[in-house]
DNA sequence: TTTT
DNA sequence: TTTT
């Protein structure tokens, strides 16, 4: 069992690249998801400067990638359901550099307000739907580290 | 929201530290926790040398840390039920080290058996209950990354 | 281990009552959680007057059922996590009826639109923040059916 | 979203039948899940003849219906990762009768021990691996309530 | 008995 | 390197 469930803003627009072998999109951003501070510790931590949220790295294949990159944007509110995901890669220093993501399975969108912040987002949306569910899961294979060029 | 459930095994026994401040218990355990491979796929990255989990850092606090230090050892199942944090640090180097791991609000022990890696573990247990949950939400409070010396 | 996560909308404005023994807060509400049907599913199951949405009892206690209460109606989007309970009471008929609710740790409010069906609601919220939440962990004790007069 | 996640008990040996139409394996079993009670509330709870446990009706579809009533009896340990569902239906007294029960994506053994209730379960089994996911997510469709005759 |  |  391997179940992260996620909600929070995105901290800047996704993300879109295909992997080399089999051109499959795939999206990454990041998810800024509040701490759970009561409203002393909260003003505490602004106060001396410190995170008042946790920024998680998310992932996302196919066709899911692709509506996350066409839709959505820096700040926009989404639910992520997916699991918790390491990998590792050697970096230009030679450094092995540890990563934990999470692989989502679905990115449901919370929010389609108008205070855009990218211009050329959100097109063609469906409108009056306020939580579409753009499902990842769709046949989705495991993906080798070395496909990925990131 | 930030909810994270992972069943997994300890990759080595539980380290326990204590906050410089207020002397709370704090244990941290990776957690190898198998992916969602298919028997083919799974073949395929043993043979490449590929783990076929993933390695994913939990910290507990308070007597949920003595619990798990007490009667936890490598190679034990466990549900942990938390959430995922976001931290960074300097390195010896001077780089930033970001780190993402799980504040876990309970351990749940999911075997009692006698395949005990560590021979120092497991004494006065409660025997016959094979699925105790020391909860680690008693009071809990975020604490300041600067306490943590690790 | 036992974890429930919805997102849904009120079906209808909470009810609020206080507990006869000790005036502890309580709401109960429903929540209709949309099916995970595909575009033409949902379609045909319109065209049958089938159902497109889960319907699913919660119960909150304390300060977060008092929350709800005030803060919520009709139609708005929540966030719930807590667990599955069971209970049974005897109705009039002298027959035992089963109940299976979500008893809520926490309700996510992910509106603080204008469109508010119920007038009297959503006084003096915080304004600003849309997604605020009522814990209601704090200190929860389980409480007997035989105190809940509904 | 609407997320379940449950580690409990089987109350019963599961129950396989077939749907009429296109003979779709379907199991259903019912889980102990044991409350979150405190030592004292329990044995309260157990001296008053109150259940310490809820009691939650688990269906299952497909390949993992069958792997479920060949493999799972009463008293095993599984771990259930599924979602809400609400059904009703007329019973013999022209009642109707409203179930909410959850829809397994999987079910994950977490004992293969030789206490075992039903003489007839756990032939050909992977022996050593103690955790086997048969997972009922490949290609699940919901399924009419008029094609399932319990 | 159900929501957008 | 972070969001409202």
């Amino acid at each position: 069992m391997n179940k992260v469930i996620l909600i929070g803003r995105l901290t800047a627009d996704p993300e879109l690249r295909f992997l080399p072998g089999n051109g499959r999109a795939v999206s990454n951003f990041s998810l800024a998801v509040d701490k759970d501070l009561s409203r002393d510790k909260k003003q505490e931590f602004e106060q001396q400067g410190k995170p008042t949220a946790d920024f998680i790295r998310i992932v996302v294949f196919g066709r899911s990638a692709e509506n996350c990159a066409n839709y959505l944007a820096k700040g926009r509110l989404v639910a992520v359901d997916g699991r918790l995901q390491t990998r590792s890669y050697e970096n230009a220093q030679g450094q092995r550099v540890y990563i934990t993501e999470v692989l989502a399975n679905s990115v449901e969108f919370l929010e389609w307000g108008d205070n855009n912040s990218a211009g050329n987002k959100r097109e063609n949306n469906k409108g009056s739907n306020d939580s579409m569910d753009f499902s990842a899961a769709e046949g989705f294979q495991p993906v080798d580290d070395d496909d990925i060029p990131f």
